[in-house]
DNA sequence: GCACGAATGTAATATGCTATAATTTAACGG
DNA sequence: CCGTTAAATTATAGCATATTACATTCGTGC
């Protein structure tokens, strides 16, 4: 992380700071139209600057990507947070599971870049992108609210990350059709929820009784 | 559907059946490199003909993909179908999932094309290939060996297909990692058809008392 | 203050892929 | 046997990635 301040462009020649420009630039393209929208020369010549001027600051455009699908985590990390921080009636599981569930949708070309394009899958495990997607499987464990008793809890935490996912996924792939569609996501994605925390009661019940 | 006999090359101007040999020919790029392996340019060279010769069969490269993708689907179709069919101790549920898992794994790019890229979110409601992923669908709804009471077999059906598909996407994208990763992949599936049957039954019973 | 090296940006260019247009070759039906 | 049509070819336009060589600015040490 360097500090990389962000001044004003004062003589135009120098941007000031493309790099976090070109970041945020592409994370508004992803957005839109996905992974495979993005493209340096286009994004160079929205910020005004001449096409190898990215090449500056990432080695291609790949690079480019998994510096945009970190900044990505982040944003959602920061969403999710945010749902089981405040305060509600309803559980910090079923407000993380809504607010996933709604980011998802929503912003639906940020989501396939984060967990269906090939820059996650090539990343390096200790990598700065693998360290920002675990800190947010590490919300989703403490959203569980569930004592730490052998892998009971991650594993839980798991199965619902992978409902979760599996239900944004087929959403968006226009999956969720015919009869089943008559019951809302968000319906769907509570029932995901109770389902969870049945089978947890379930395992630490026997892991006490075991135990 | 056209008849399109398959002629052998005799004069090796007219291929005989380019169209099928680029489908089959990109099934094989993808299964490699996922969808963005695809390039019209080198199918054409590796089948001999010239670059522009694909294009008498397709649109454009999306139109092949979509293609790609139907045949995709009808070869994981027959895997799941057979998954099912062949005499076993265990449940055919249980061996659906466990084929399906085996079939994301090892044909991940396949599967990548079929459930995450743009192909099918585009595709239209009625078309070839929404068929084609409606009849898997339909694989899952009878292994789950339920009565047809409501909705509630679809629903089921929906959950844990959103499960599995969960489970391989973050396989695929390296997520499956830390402590979780101790339980094989195999038990997680396991686990979930479990899930599952105990979800199910608790449902239909509770169908059955109001009804 | 100012010279110099590092950082950052530009211009020019090579390469590769998609896609279209105009043209040629082979197959089929009457 | 000939004309129509399907299927392939050559040639080319257009666009994106990425590299190389050159220009400009920043800031740091003296």
């Amino acid at each position: 992380m360097a500090p990389r301040l962000a001044r004003k462009p004062l003589n135009t020649y120098h941007h000031g700071d493309l790099r976090d420009a070109l970041v945020q630039a592409a994370l508004a393209e992803v957005e839109q139209g996905g992974p495979e929208a993005v493209s340096i020369k286009a994004l160079a010549k929205k910020l005004g600057v001449s096409q190898p001027a990215p090449y500056r600051h990432f080695a291609d455009r790949e690079a480019l990507l998994e510096a945009v699908t970190v900044a990505a985590f982040r944003q959602f990390s920061a969403v999710l947070r945010e749902s089981i921080a405040r305060p509600s009636k309803r559980s910090k599981l079923s407000r993380l599971a809504q607010a996933t569930l709604a980011f998802g949708l929503r912003r639906n070309g940020i989501y396939r870049l984060m967990f269906a394009s090939r820059t996650m899958a090539c990343s390096p495990k200790g990598g700065e992108l693998h360290n920002a997607a675990m800190e947010t499987f590490a919300l989703l464990i403490e959203a569980l609210e569930a004592p730490a008793v052998g892998l009971i809890r991650e594993r839980h935490a798991l199965k619902i990350w992978a409902s979760l996912h599996g239900v944004l996924m087929l959403a968006e792939q226009g999956l969720l059709t015919g009869q089943v569609a008559r019951m809302s996501r968000e319906e769907l994605v509570e029932d995901i929820v109770a389902e969870t925390r049945l089978a947890l009661s379930v395992a630490l019940k026997e892991a006490g009784e075991i135990a």
